[in-house]
DNA sequence: ATCCGCCAAAGTGTATACAATTTTCGAAAC
DNA sequence: GTTTCGAAAATTGTATACACTTTGGCGGAT
């Protein structure tokens, strides 16, 4: 089946709301969605189904969709778990390293820099989840890439929710530290 | 939204999936099971879609859905990540364990224990996996619960298709070693 | 002024229609 | 006998239609 249409709602939306320019909780319709991606409301529903799926999106019966709004004890739980997997995730790699590898690192680690000098925020927090997926990726396993670059979509979404309250994401110079370390 | 008789369809399609009813790399013709549910195409779409997404189906562009039949490489990767997360479960339900949780622990074991004697396998395969499931919900983390019980089809699906080259799932004697070290 | 019921408007849920693509199968060519 | 081509049939992808539910507001009763 194709749903190469459906992919781009999809992204589109996502990166809507983890960039904040969606608000937790607001609602989703789909008429008004599908008149400004120009398509019909088959192609916005496929998209917020799978939307739902990974949380992003939370759906009502006979009510539409919203945009997710985690509670506190959801999004402890969800930093819980991705806190879980890279954890072991980082011990792996370091027994699995390589020179070569290492240095992909590194190379990763200079763009979050350049992201961060120029206070280009948005692609600093997409450079600071992707380390981890990067990670995942180097050791092979695009099983556990994939699953954490969906649990980083909702920590985005978290963050930003919270955001006045919490701050406990992982820095860029904890990541040279991590690399370092190595 | 109401997608309550897509889920019926979605719990359906799974279990004969992971019952082996539906062999790996079948065609899911929309249609046909439209037809055997009773349902329009719509809701099959969308069930096909989700499953899809959880990849215990497999969606190609203009040719349609088959029932996954994951690599060899997946499946490591699969088993990796479970086990990741299965380990570091492990780990913190010790240092959180109480009384009252180990003994909730112990009857499912006794319910394993009670399939292994019917010789009931499906549901012995079914609450196998459901012991890590509920490890996760007594540490208070549902979104891990859940995660988990992602992973545990898919590794379901797994060992079914390569049950003659491996045997490595979890065994009830396990689990008891487990609750016994608590 | 507030509350209740009712009707219109809007929105969701499912089915169906239709276009586009793939598959199937038979006949012709080699 | 095998391969190739092409048209019919089947299947998928998207749009639209329609029934049902929710929402919002207006008028009247209290």
């Amino acid at each position: 089946m194709d749903n190469s249409t459906t992919d781009l709602i999809v992204q589109s939306l996502t990166k809507a709301i983890v960039e904040h320019r969606l608000e937790p909780g607001s609602k989703l319709a789909e008429q008004k969605l599908a008149d400004h991606f120009g398509v019909s409301r088959t192609l916005i529903r496929q998209a917020l189904f799978r939307m739902s799926q990974n949380r992003l999106v939370r759906m009502e019966p006979s009510r539409g969709a919203f945009v997710a709004s985690p509670s506190v004890e959801e999004a402890k739980q969800v930093f819980a778990v991705r806190r879980m997997l890279e954890l072991e995730m980082a011990v792996q790699f370091t027994r699995a390293a390589t020179p070569q590898k290492i240095k992909t690192l590194k190379t990763h680690l200079a763009r979050e820099a350049a992201a961060v000098n120029a206070h280009d925020a948005a692609t600093r927090t997409e450079l600071l989840g992707d380390f981890h997926v990067r990670i995942a990726e180097l050791l092979g396993n695009f099983v556990l890439a994939e699953l954490l670059r969906e649990l980083i979509s909702r920590c985005a979404l978290i963050t930003l929710m919270y955001q006045s309250t919490q701050d406990a994401e992982c820095s860029t110079n904890e990541h040279n530290a991590i690399v370092a370390a190595m």
